[in-house]
DNA sequence: GGTGTTCTAGATCGTACGATCTAGAATGGC
DNA sequence: GCCATTCTAGATCGTACGATCTAGAACACC
């Protein structure tokens, strides 16, 4: 055929998404991307697409790697311990936040959901899928007398995903550990309180 | 003196504030604010200084006029119909918010403050002062017995503080009024239900 | 080794931005 | 009525943006 790239796709666009993710998509510069991607633009271009197929990828890698992969890994665990460590793992990796980046998928909800149709519907589903790990969590832990059965599992799995996106607001401005985990410590606690 | 204005400050602040709400810092040009603002660009910056400037203004007379006004008027309500009016308020403006706006706090929550030591600290005194007015209902809540009293106060108050961020979010992508009743519902059960 | 294709770096395009300047109109104090 | 001051509208400044183009280097195929 021809001439290879020079680059790892996977490792410039990780690069990208640290971009995007502690700066937002508008802040972030073509030129920005391309310093910290170490390519050219015209790379940048030819592999990626536009600045906005570049953020999308980006995105999705995000969710990928980041939400997909915990939810994968807590399920397996008893209904309220997968949500305790869900919360935990959370309120650490916004602690450990130096940059404030906070969680990517709530920056796009904000950024750029509200006036893109395509990037609305990636976050739509993301958070559906969130909410179900929740549902099923909370399903599960009413039958084996966990989790208190006052109100049906699905107004707790929102109850619960309202929560983990507020924290994430939180964490943003005020990232104190006390802050974070007083929130997840009530609802964890009413939760259980039930049984 | 001199020539005085031909326009009014309040009216054109809030003009600007409809149009930084909308579509937030840095998505808003000064020529949208002087078009929608109904003057001049050189008058804006004679008036109100710089585009930062404009947007702290605005900001500020916000928060003055939502947060502030709504928790003077909820707080003479008993603690549990305070946190729920407090709910259902936000929940009507969300639903009803065909702009997807959202809220201009959180917007500025996660666009301004994370970079801008200003407005970072603008943000945290609302959100402490919000958690203050939710606390101040946790404790008379538990007092008179209408709320559980098996969490501390002060968690109570971080955890609704929390869910109202997080439905604040939800709105901005998924605006139907069954997921914010639903994670409102489930939150005030819980805290009513060791009545 | 020639050929065609895809890569790279850097210059450059048109556009929109925030901010300021110019010129002149409007007003109050005297 | 005159002057100092502050207003208005619109042109304009320099800069940064997203995107593309130009030139040439590097490779696969035959």
């Amino acid at each position: 055929m021809a001439r290879p790239r020079e680059f790892d796709e996977k490792t410039v666009l990780e690069a990208a998404m640290n971009c995007f993710w502690a700066q937002g998509f508008e802040q972030t510069s073509v030129r920005d991307l391309a310093e910290r991607m170490g390519i050219a633009s015209a790379s940048l271009y030819n592999a990626f697409g536009d600045k906005r197929s570049l953020y999308r990828q980006a995105f999705v890698h995000y969710l990928a790697h980041t939400v997909r992969d915990r939810v994968a890994r807590l399920q397996k665990l008893r209904p309220l311990a997968a949500i305790r460590t869900f919360f935990d793992e959370i309120i650490e990796r916004s602690v450990d936040d130096e940059q404030r980046r906070g969680c990517m998928l709530v920056n796009a909800a904000l950024e750029l959901a509200p006036y893109d149709p395509e990037f609305q519907q990636l976050v739509v589903e993301e958070m559906i899928f969130i909410e179900a790990f929740f549902r099923r969590c909370a399903e599960s832990g009413q039958k084996d007398g966990s989790i208190a059965g006052s109100r049906p599992a699905d107004e707790l799995a929102k109850l619960l995903l309202s929560v983990l996106l507020g924290i994430r607001v939180l964490a943003r401005t005020r990232p104190q550990r006390e802050v974070l985990e007083g929130a997840a410590n009530a609802v964890l606690g009413l939760l259980g309180s039930g049984a």
